[in-house]
DNA sequence: AGGTATAACGTGTACGTTAACGAATATAGT
DNA sequence: ACTATATTCGTTAACGTACACGTTATACCT
């Protein structure tokens, strides 16, 4: 490695190599057409100088002929303040910045309950013959096909969300949920201490997504365990399916009358449903964390009813998976196609730094 | 505002100005050789179309001929994990990163100590005629100055990591340090409930930067007020100077001694120093809330002697100090020359992502 | 009128990369 | 030996912007 910043580009190459720099382009962009004796010298003179490929003049060059496009599959959003416009608004402002450097993403959208409108998505991107696909990884089957497809055209994926092993090694862009458990389990304990009764609410509502629910409640667990010694700590768990808007079961309804939860830990966006659900059943002093900035969480948040809230700040998945496909279809570089979202925790006194800038939230 | 997103080109633009290329250049550049009813012409298309520079082909061609300068005047690092490396390493990847686009750091270096260091560096790097100044706000006077001299030759300055009132409106990156002493009052009273000793400990020791140690004091003191009531709660406040290593004054054992602490927030980066204190004056149960992620604090933090850390995001300051000056200084858009760090909580669960991730971190 | 200064505008080249085009050389087939 | 066809390589024109330089038109002076 020579270190020298004089950036050399191309045109040097070719003077050191005695060629054109034709045909260092060729060799660059492993075209056919050139001698593999010239290959082999050029080759040495580009690993000995170091070169790197100036990135604007590439991109202005090819930004004009071929722009890179990439086919964005996500669940379609009920309202304006759903969950899956955060990703979509991360992707936005990444194009937006890339935007002069020839890059364009193309939304398709696919039914939470139905993997069959997942699948004609795909199916149109492949026909489309997009250059990289961000989607989020809820249908096994489904995507075990996908990524086998996208292999096989050499198209990267990158998953947002929810890291589910498949059978290729595939790319993530999304918070450990294991850890998340944890965070929350030192938080609640934090607050509750040893004695006192701890839920795990598991409100299960979309089918796919509950791998992260259940990675939550595990970490939970396991911090209680590492704390205090396996099983020491008894932590009530309530998986609660719901279909509806607000559909209490009597399940739940007979727990929180029984055991007086001090510490109830709702593994996915809606603990804001908990709190009224206190008051009816007249419990007081009970600490609450549950996940995501949405509205009504901030508002019990602030109001001093939710305790903590973690975020996985969905729009920097967004972001970074734009700026992660751009590095590694630009340069072949795919260190940023993997990324693990840290475990942010929000509390009433700082979630306002959370809402207005996007790139860290 | 036109939305379409042909991104039309300076020639597209002299094509319906009826002028040439090299007019709307200069009027794009308001250089003269122009006549006002032309250029009021040009202008108007230019506004029209909603004309954006193409960044890529303005800095290759500008790269070759002007490389951006950005001057860093930094405090001296003691040693390799001093705390002033980190902005620096921020900056280094955001060079990196934008080594393509013909910009470059330089460092200068002062002591915290001395004052005239930082004057003396700041007068180089003003005979350098640099383009753009990152620095801190340690020293009032010189900083006024600095400003003056700076919007005199109109080169933008950013300031990092503390926010210090100047005569002169300037740039800050860095996090609100009254509201991160809220949520370490949040985080304390979590633990500790509202019995308890209370402690501030303001360790002193670098002059310039106790405006940091001082607000988020107040804001310990105005999350307690807020809570319970003003004054409702006693906060028992430690100024505590300290030159060497670990100098204890007699005021702190004592008051250690005769108050048996709950809480502690220490409201700077030596929280580390807290747990032996305690140890040696056979005190236990006291939660500790500190900054920064020092190898010591997290150490203690991972084994639970220290509860909570927040994180100035060092790093990702310097980072974006360069991608905020990068922006204004090609496209003259000061909106990420500010920018609030968000108050970043650290467990020992959550704390090994951001070691890795200097972007978050 | 002839000359010169200056304002107003157009032209050309460069930045580094890409890729089409064509020229040169080599190989094969008759 | 002479085409025909590959193989290997050099040349060149873009991409959009910046700016030096050249060109024209107008005004002003003697």
């Amino acid at each position: 490695m020579n270190s020298e910043n004089k950036s050399l580009g191309i045109k040097e190459l070719a003077k050191l190599a005695e060629v054109s720099i034709g045909t260092v382009d060729r060799v660059l962009h492993n075209r056919d057409g050139v001698s593999s004796k010239t290959k082999a010298r050029v080759l040495k003179i580009v690993e000995e100088s170091g070169y790197k490929k100036n990135i604007m003049a590439s991109r202005l060059k090819l930004a004009s002929t071929s722009k890179l496009r990439i086919a964005i599959l996500v669940p379609k959003s009920k309202n304006d303040w759903s969950y899956w416009n955060l990703p979509v608004q991360g992707v936005d402002s990444a194009i937006e910045e890339l935007s002069d450097f020839g890059i364009s993403a193309e939304y398709i959208y696919f039914d939470l309950l139905d993997p069959a409108t997942f699948n004609s998505g795909l199916n149109s991107i492949f026909e489309k013959e997009f250059d990289a696909l961000i989607t989020v990884p809820f249908f096994e089957d489904e995507c075990n096909l996908l990524a086998k497809k996208a292999q096989k055209k050499n198209i990267p994926v990158v998953f947002l969300d929810t890291e589910r092993k498949l059978e290729l090694k595939s790319n993530y862009i999304c918070q450990n949920s294991f850890n998340a458990g944890k965070v929350a389990g030192r938080l609640l304990n934090g607050l509750v201490g040893k004695e006192g009764a701890y839920f795990v609410i598991n409100i299960l509502n979309e089918r796919g997504k509950q791998i992260n629910n259940f990675q939550r409640e595990r970490g939970c667990r396991a911090f209680f365990d590492e704390e205090y010694g396996k099983d020491e700590i008894n932590i009530h768990v309530i998986n609660h399916p719901m279909q509806g808007e607000l559909d209490l079961s009597f399940e739940l309804q007979t727990a929180l009358q029984q055991k007086k939860p001090k510490g109830i830990f709702v593994t996915n966006a809606r603990s804001f449903l908990i709190p009224k659900l206190l008051v009816e059943n007249n419990i007081s002093d009970t600490s609450i964390v549950g996940f995501d900035l949405n509205k009504r969480n901030v508002t019990f948040l602030k109001s001093g009813e939710i305790d903590f809230l973690i975020n996985q700040k969905p729009r920097f998945q967004g972001y970074t998976a734009i700026k992660g496909l751009y590095k590694f279809l630009t340069e072949k570089e795919d260190s940023q196609l993997n990324c693990d979202i840290p475990v942010e925790i929000v509390v009433k006194e700082n979630v306002d730094f959370y809402d207005g800038h996007f790139i860290q939230g």
